[in-house]
DNA sequence: GATATTTTGTACTGTATCGCACAAAATAAC
DNA sequence: GTTATTTTGTGCGATACAGTACAAAATATC
């Protein structure tokens, strides 16, 4: 059954990640509406209509990085080799921070949350991420140390916290312009480091 | 010599420090030359006389806040034990992040900087404290190897990049609103990790 | 074909903002 | 005391911006 009245000409979903670009690449208070109406290619009216204001489309965008990146992850990390569980990881994160050629943006949420912490919801945004991310790599640690991966002395707490906090400093090594070769290399240390810990 | 001429009215180093409080709250974007009139008690041609422009100001106290940061960091990594060195250092950092009671605002450059990487001093800003704290933790724990006090076979480089990724992980965790509590245990599990990697 | 309903597109309103102009004030030099 | 010089303080001008009002357009229902 059709909807009554004009139909919409736009696609919410495209839109949205439209909206997310730029969002990313130029922060909440750098966009202007006038951004968005020109990526999304919808009007200032239906704009609001679809995702509510400025602040509660930023909201709906950084949501959708969280998800995919999520997603992404979790992908990522299902190995049973632990090692090449958290290579697989970085190599995504990169990627995803990367985003393409021209783009060096990093994690959405670390990029550009932090300068919008009067925002209640936004700082939100912010502890979410973190706290994902630390649950994601505790509990494959936890896995690891199960099945005999991981040396017994060490804490996965510890452990998970770790790649959580390498995976934060990757985006802003990123966004501040490392070049893909020093990115790498980075990563390639962040694994060496935890081989440290495997038998 | 007395300069000619009417005298000036304001203390320009308390003056750039209560902008830096400024900025460090709010971010570049949602700091307005009118707050920064307020808190430095200076009006705008004597603000734009001594600093410079808007952008200007907030690089001068972003590098100010850096170099405060830096020496204090110097002075707690100035320990011969290796471990009491690294506590110290997480203390003064989140000592630094909690700023005071009411203020929970991270790194200035980590919390406010990223979101206006398109204007590229501001950007090489974080390039310059993250290559800062790396060189500055390798070398301390090059001095530890040197020392006897780590493992042969860990490599000073890879700790030095984890202790700095942390601390940037804590900067974000501050300003997403962690409490003290949780804080402080976070920097118990950083000091717990790198006595694995101790003799 | 007429009517009701929903979206579109334009244009506007009100506000916040930055940087600067200009005269008054305060001091040193003469 | 007069003049030159520098800062102060007020206020303006120009711009950018977010959100919305309103009429036109497009479709479903009757």
């Amino acid at each position: 059954m059709k909807k009554l009245g004009r139909p919409i000409k736009y696609d919410s979903d495209a839109a949205l990640k439209a909206a997310m670009r730029v969002f990313w690449e130029k922060g909440f208070n750098n966009t202007s509406l006038d951004d968005l109406v020109e990526v999304t290619k919808m009007n200032r009216p239906s704009l609001n209509a679809a995702f509510g204001n400025k602040k509660e489309i930023y909201i709906k965008a950084a949501k959708m990085f969280a998800f995919d990146y999520g997603e992404k992850i979790k992908a990522a990390i299902d190995n049973d080799d632990i090692i090449q569980s958290i290579s697989n990881v970085m190599k995504i994160a990169l990627d995803t921070y990367l985003f393409d050629v021209d783009a060096a943006l990093g994690c959405f949420i670390i990029s550009t949350s932090p300068s919008e912490t009067k925002e209640e919801d936004i700082k939100a945004l912010i502890k979410n991420l973190l706290s994902q991310l630390d649950e994601l790599f505790i509990n494959r640690f936890e896995r690891a140390k199960q099945s005999g991966q991981i040396i017994e002395t060490t804490n996965p707490i510890a452990l998970g916290k770790m790649v959580s906090a390498f995976i934060q400093s990757l985006s802003l090594r990123v966004r501040s312009g490392n070049n893909e070769k020093e990115l790498k290399a980075y990563c390639q240390e962040v694994t060496s480091l935890i081989e440290q810990f495997t038998k």
